[in-house]
DNA sequence: ACCGTTCTTGACCGCTCGGTCAAGTTCTTC
DNA sequence: GAAGAACTTGACCGAGCGGTCAAGAACGGT
């Protein structure tokens, strides 16, 4: 499967053909249909394992912090550094949602993300340190941020994560003009 | 070219046949081949061509407009119109960007855009009127949130395009938290 | 009226694809 | 060590792909 997810991230899903995925693993044909139904069932279960393991990276960074910005700066820390050790898979993650097939999956994952990070910003708004605008867009603006500045600058440039997360984290608090 | 800018981006790229395209526009294979060397060349047409024509949308909003934060602001204004009335395109060059062929193409385009905020960012920062970061880095930012915003909640969700290009703004210039 | 260029057709070609399956091998259990 | 379950093989299949091309229609200049 983690042979799979590079084939189909270097060449794109379509291109890469079962025949090439077996070969290059030196198995035959007929194990891979022992293990997987079809070629696009093995790609569900990369991108249903993928929002799992993100999903548990960034509750485990969350932790228990009880400050909610806090906790929003840690969540788009642990996304990016996940974003940062799994490429390949965030390249498949993107094309999955540009498929009308993929898309209810992705959807699914990326609902449950938001949702978690639209409690902390209510949380937010509630003790009047976030500004009174909906939670949803908000959550969403900040996975926008964080997401497109992994695949920028962390996969394409390979600038530091740390330094991008920074960047990141500075942005989606105070935007471009700054607060003080 | 229209017509296969709709199929492509309903079905998809590599499940879209030629003979697709051709029966639904009720003319022959061979008129196809005549216009076009290939159906990678038409597709990387629509891609240029939505380059030309989302830059041309940009720099007429901001037209003569002196203060760079506004021109900013208005350059997200333009982009969220634009996103808004070629849903089709964007899912195409959502699409691109995870494709190792499509790729250079798009980076061109996304480079001389980035290239063109980073100029009123830089600007903003000499006047000291947004903070000293990378303006490469928050000019990405921008771009992220805006396309993000656009895909998820007048694409997905058909919200009205003024709201979200409002919170949009909002986000962007002053970040989760506020200045004030 | 004629001819060369431009444009259009769709049957056709070679090829590769996702998926099947009869056959064989290895592992587990008693 | 026999028997059956679990696993593995790769030749094979029908389908559909991108692309070609001989044939001809439409058009424009003279």
């Amino acid at each position: 499967m983690a042979y799979a997810t590079t084939r189909f991230a270097e060449n794109g899903y379509h291109p890469t053909s079962v025949a090439e995925i077996v070969q290059g693993l030196g198995v035959g044909k007929g194990v891979f249909y022992w293990y997987f139904a079809s070629k696009e069932e093995l790609f569900l279960e990369i991108l249903r394992d993928a929002q799992r393991q993100l999903r548990r990276r960034q509750e485990a960074a969350i932790a228990d912090e009880p400050d909610p910005v806090r906790r929003i700066e840690l969540g788009i820390r642990a996304s990016m550094a996940w974003f940062d050790g799994n490429r390949a898979v965030v390249k498949l993650l993107q094309f999955a949602s540009t498929e009308e097939r993929f898309a209810p999956v992705l959807r699914r994952g990326q609902d449950v993300a938001v949702a978690d990070t639209a409690r902390h910003v209510k949380e937010g708004i509630v003790e009047g340190r976030i500004r009174d605008l909906d939670p949803f867009v908000l959550s969403h603006a900040v996975l926008g941020v964080t997401g497109h500045l992994a695949r920028e600058f962390v996969h394409e440039r390979s600038q530091s994560v740390e330094d991008v997360a920074e960047v990141a984290v500075a942005f989606c608090l105070e935007g471009l003009l700054g607060a003080q």
